[in-house]
DNA sequence: TATTGTTATACTCTATAACTATA
DNA sequence: TATAGTTATAGAGTATAACAATA
C-alpha cells in the first residue's frame, strides 16, 4: 500500500482517447520522419538527433557520454551508432586530452553539410504534419501541457524503478 | 512550385520546443510501457496492441488485414507477431468461410486472461506518468489539439506519397 | 489480375556481458 | 573501485520479394 497512484483506477474516456491520439500521432510523425531522413540523407533518427546535437554544441564537439545522455541508449548502442556516422566521415572520434577515458566526438564539414541538407525537409515534415492543423492558441496550450509532462517524466523514477524489490504491478 | 507547404519556412521556438517535447514524451512513455508489458505479461508493445484489438472486437474476432490497419506494419510483420501470440495459445488463426483467401484471427480465453492481467498495469503506467501532472483543463485542451492533429494526419497523403515523381524534398 | 496471407531471407537495431584502459 | 568506452554476440523486429491460393 505504499504506491504512489493507484492501480484500480481507470483511465476516463478523455484520457484513454488522449493517451491512443498522442501515441498514433508520434507513430505516424516518427514514421514519416524517419522516411525521410533515410532518403534525403540515408540516416535513421537517432543519427540524425547525434548531428543535430553535435552541430548544436560549441565547435562541434562533445564526449560520447554527453551524447548518450537523453538519446535513450545503451552505451554499446551508441557506440555502433557513432561507428556508423563515423565510417562515413560525418563525424570523428579522438580520445580526450583531459581524461583519457572520454572520447571526444566532432561533426565534420561533410557532417554539417548532410545535416544542413536533410535539416529543411525534416522541418518541412513536422510543420506539415503536426503544426499546420493547429491555431495559435492551440500550439500555446500544447506546449504548457508538454512541458509540464515533460517536467514530471524527467523527474519520475528513471524507468521502472528497478532498485524497488517486489514490483508486482500486475496483481 | 505546387507544394502545399512551404519548405523555405522555419519552425518557431515555441513550435521547436513543442515537438521535442512531444517525441521525449512519446518515447518515454513507450519505454516505460513495453518494460511493463514485457514483464508483467512477456508482450511487446505490438502484441499488446493486438489483443487489444480483439478484445475489443465483436466476439474477439478479426481479419489479418483489418489487425495491419492502424499498426504501422508490414503484412509479414503482422504475421511474425500473429506467429509468436499463435505458438503461445493466446490467440488461434483460421480461413474465413466467406472469403476464403482471409485469415480470421480469434483471442482465446488465455489471451484474454492474459490482457486483463497485464491491463491494469499498463493503465497505471499511463495514467502515472502522463496524465498524473495535468489538470482537467490540461486534459481537455490536449485532446482538442491531439485530436485536431490525428484527424489532419490521417487525411495527409498516407506517408511520403510515393506515387508523386520528383519528390525533391531536400533542395 | 487483384487481393490475402505466408515464407525465406537479409538487415538493422538493441541489449548484455566481458573486456581494456584510465581515474 | 569506479568510470568511459569498445567488442562480441545473440536476439528481436522489420522489410522486401517470391510465392501460393482465392476472388
Amino acid at each position: 500500500m505504499d504506491r504512489v497512484s493507484d492501480p484500480t483506477a481507470r483511465l476516463n474516456t478523455e484520457q484513454l482517447g488522449a493517451y491512443l491520439a498522442l501515441m498514433e500521432i508520434s507513430s505516424l510523425l516518427q514514421y514519416a520522419v524517419d522516411e525521410h531522413l533515410r532518403n534525403a540523407g540515408d540516416l535513421s533518427y537517432v543519427q540524425f538527433q547525434i548531428l543535430a546535437r553535435l552541430v548544436g554544441a560549441p565547435d562541434g564537439k562533445l564526449r560520447m557520454t554527453d551524447l548518450a545522455d537523453g538519446i535513450v541508449y545503451s552505451r554499446s548502442g551508441l557506440t555502433y551508432q557513432a561507428g556508423l556516422l563515423a565510417k562515413r566521415d560525418l563525424i570523428t572520434r579522438a580520445p580526450s586530452p583531459d581524461d583519457e577515458r572520454s572520447v571526444i566526438v566532432s561533426v565534420t564539414d561533410a557532417g554539417r553539410a548532410l545535416f544542413d541538407h536533410v535539416l529543411p525537409g525534416h522541418v518541412d515534415d513536422v510543420r506539415r504534419l503536426l503544426f499546420e492543423p493547429m491555431t495559435d492558441k492551440d500550439l500555446a496550450a500544447l506546449s504548457t501541457v508538454l512541458g509540464r509532462v515533460r517536467a514530471h517524466m524527467r523527474a519520475t523514477p528513471p524507468r521502472s524503478a528497478k532498485p524497488r524489490a517486489g514490483r508486482n504491478r500486475t496483481g
